[in-house]
DNA sequence: AAAAAATGACTGACCGTCGGTCAATTAAAA
DNA sequence: TTTTAATTGACCGACGGTCAGTCATTTTTT
């Protein structure tokens, strides 16, 4: 042996030096060699350390969701009522903090619709499930408190996927709405619809 | 002049002869060498007729567009209820008929998310605006026949992009969900909350 | 403790492939 | 015959990915 080197933190390295270049280009437009030019090793090393650009994607959108799920974390635990955190749990897709990630996500959401790899979708999946998971027990949480009628569970799915919704249509045209308002007023709307007192809208 | 073709239907025609290659592989696995073959003609020419794979993607989605707004029309046209008419709107995420145009639209966005162009916003946001003007139709007439609260308007962009949403997350996850079965059961549950007589559910 | 051997990290030259161009060719029209 | 739209595939530069070689450090031998 010679030269140990910790290869899960040169990855993390690796993958934060580059960030910035990806953000500012976009994965797709960026070639291996300017990668890793920019991470400031050869080419060759950049392949003993990723397989593919999209695994270097990987790695950052993981490191980012860490400190992204801290932040929301802490939030919650303040949050009292079933809109406040609902709304929490949307301002991924408008806030500051969370633009450098988004950003990522949306390369991420692209590559993935573009070809499915199994990888890729079991990394979307674990994602998904975390967020999916904590989304549920918010909404659970608003029905055993009588905020929200029983029914809402049956929306559960399809609230979670709506800003979702709202964020593509907002990238992909030229819609340049106000998603913050946007999702606020549906999130009003519709929990006063779900609301267990008949407060009529 | 000598040999004057009709570039238009020549479009046309080179878009469709490669249509079966592009939903079977996915258009990011194909050179322009391997297009060109599927329509039977050489690579030069494919230039002459398309700037980019991309804007073949275009024309294809056109095309299709077109068959599919006209069957949508007709049922639309058939339907009574307002829940029935927002269902034959989102049929399209599921239903056999919708599958190439789906598949289409899938690589369509997914090319959006991550090289966001000029051309490609624009033309996604002329279909956006096409559908959307439609669905604001239905809610719009909706309000009016009594069926729904005039509160629904607030809601109406959300609603859009909801099954929009559910369905980026069952292509790009490993959920394999009844899309169908969601997607109507939100519409029903949601309908049923904004339905004007008090119906408690 | 010095030299030799072993090992893994690192690299960029190299290779095959692809996107895109263009000079040459074809064939209808004048 | 001449003109010109249409077509083509050879060609070029750039990219992704590989691999033989180099280097730095540890381990073993003397």
């Amino acid at each position: 042996m010679a030269i140990i080197v910790d290869k899960t933190q040169k990855r993390r390295d690796i993958a934060l030096a580059s960030k910035s270049i990806i953000l500012d280009k976009g994965i797709q437009n960026l070639t291996i060699a300017s990668i890793a030019r920019a991470a400031g090793i050869g080419k060759g090393t950049f392949y003993e350390y990723f397989k593919s650009k999209e695994e270097l994607l990987f790695e950052l959108v993981e490191i980012l969701m860490h400190a992204h799920n801290a932040r929301i974390e802490a939030q919650l635990e303040q949050a009292e009522r079933t809109p406040e955190k609902i709304k929490i749990f949307a301002d991924f897709f408008y806030d500051e903090e969370s633009g450098e990630l988004r950003e990522l996500y949306k390369m991420f959401t692209g590559i993935s619709l573009l070809s499915p790899q199994e990888e890729m979708k079991a990394f979307q999946t674990e994602c998904f499930d975390y967020y999916y998971a904590w989304f549920e027990k918010i909404i659970e949480e608003g029905i055993e408190r009588g905020e929200l009628k029983p029914v809402t569970r049956q929306m559960t799915g399809a609230i979670f996927a709506t800003a979702k919704g709202m964020f593509i249509i907002s990238e992909t045209t030229e819609r340049n709405c106000d998603l913050k308002h946007e999702i606020h007023t549906y999130v009003d709307t519709l929990m006063a619809l779900l609301a267990c007192e008949g407060e009529d809208v």
